[in-house]
DNA sequence: GAAGCACCTTGACACAAGTCAAATAAAGGA
DNA sequence: TCCTTTATTTGACTTGTGTCAAGGTGCTTC
């Protein structure tokens, strides 16, 4: 049980709450353990609560008739999904499912709002996380609409390095189709421009690891979304 | 003033407050008046508050490098906006720009988190509109990615149709090209759809009000996104 | 080790939508 | 009202990306 406190200390939603907060938001919590590829929520179900992963990996991701996908946001250990319904009041507004074995938090929403209502730092805090998240899908809505996939892939590559710290090497987390699906386009497509950035010189690629062999050439296709 | 807290009361951001937290609000609120076509804050520029619209209309969009616009959100009169960088601590994410002469409620920002962190009710009112707004995004990124463009205006229409509860005739508040923007294309491209819409029989244009002619054949197009 | 399977790649082709250019219509100001 | 400016429409053309189909690769399993 202590583990699952230093494991709440970790997600960035309960940063700098006091140890009394900590438990009081374990005594809501349960737990819920999902295989690979198990859907945890569907769009248009109800919420009666929100998720956090510890572990595993999970996908939010919209599907159109014709069984299109296109993942709105992945969520690895610390990442709360699923919480636009406990404040809003209505169904989910997108699918949840598992991209690996995972051991998951849920937090019902009445007990959930009750922290809230007594607690403004956890208020806040929500608020940042909500306002964090209305940035990304700006960003995302503008590569959508504004690059290329040779930009968006840019786009990403560079994030990536960034948020791997290491210097030009990264490694992707999820497989290339599911990370067409998150670029907005078809696992053809992005073979190809992989292909293509490769014989231009900007990246090498051997499986999901990727060196970056020319950032300046990758950061200036990331900006201008075209070449 | 009195006019003033009476507009507050219709803001949906304030519902259910007391007398006293609108006394409290108005106090904070600072009046702003812009022409039409005046920029109100740029990308990356510092937030040190958000606003809401009294009388008039802004678009909140992005812009690429090469000059292309994607409208994020029009808001109306009642419409908060800016309200990201409040909460996340960082910039604006998107521009904001009167589409008309427009009334504006500027609240600065650190005696607004005071009033939050103070007012629970007025934290989950927040929470709410926060939640609203990201539902609406998983909506256009829905829209962007996974239907085409004549998909896109039918879902727009059929929205508008709603909104107005006129049966079947709706009208635009906004020109064309702004729509084109807001469902992320071109006017070239949004004036072929409608002659090609009104030659099928879909729809009937004259200038900026529409007839719809064919209900649900237009529910149709906007549900699955082709023809 | 063979067989099965999911993932990825490559090619030929089709088509939606963007670009460029020009004509027309509508709107606002003097 | 005329005149200038902006908004909208139409045409011819180009291009990025999706579709369909066929291999290829690597990994698991019996």
């Amino acid at each position: 049980m202590e583990k699952i406190i230093k494991l709440l200390s970790e997600i960035p939603l309960f940063k700098g709450l006091t140890e009394d907060q900590f438990e009081q938001i374990r005594q809501i919590a349960k737990d819920r353990f999902y295989d690979r590829g198990k859907t945890i929520f569907l769009e248009g179900d109800q919420g009666n609560g929100f998720y956090a992963v510890l572990e595993g990996r999970v996908k939010i991701y919209k599907v159109s008739m014709d069984g299109k996908e296109q993942i709105l946001h992945i969520c690895g250990p610390g990442n709360p999904f699923g919480e636009v319904p406990v404040f809003s009041g209505e169904n989910f507004p997108a699918n949840a499912q598992t991209l690996l074995k995972s051991h998951l938090l849920f937090f019902p929403r009445n007990a959930f709002v009750n922290l809230i209502s007594e607690n403004p730092s956890l208020a806040m805090n929500m608020l940042a996380f909500l306002s964090m998240r209305l940035r990304q899908f700006t960003i995302q809505i503008e590569n959508l609409s504004l690059k290329e996939v040779p930009g968006r892939l840019a786009t990403y590559l560079v994030y990536l390095s960034a948020e791997q710290q290491s210097e030009n090497q990264v490694s992707l987390a999820i497989s290339k189709g599911q990370l067409a699906s998150l670029l907005g386009t078809i696992p053809e497509t992005l073979s190809r421009i992989l292909a293509k950035m490769s014989s231009t010189g900007l990246i090498a690629v051997n499986g999901r690891d990727i060196v970056i062999t020319d950032r300046l050439g990758l950061e200036d296709l990331a900006e201008n979304g075209k070449l």
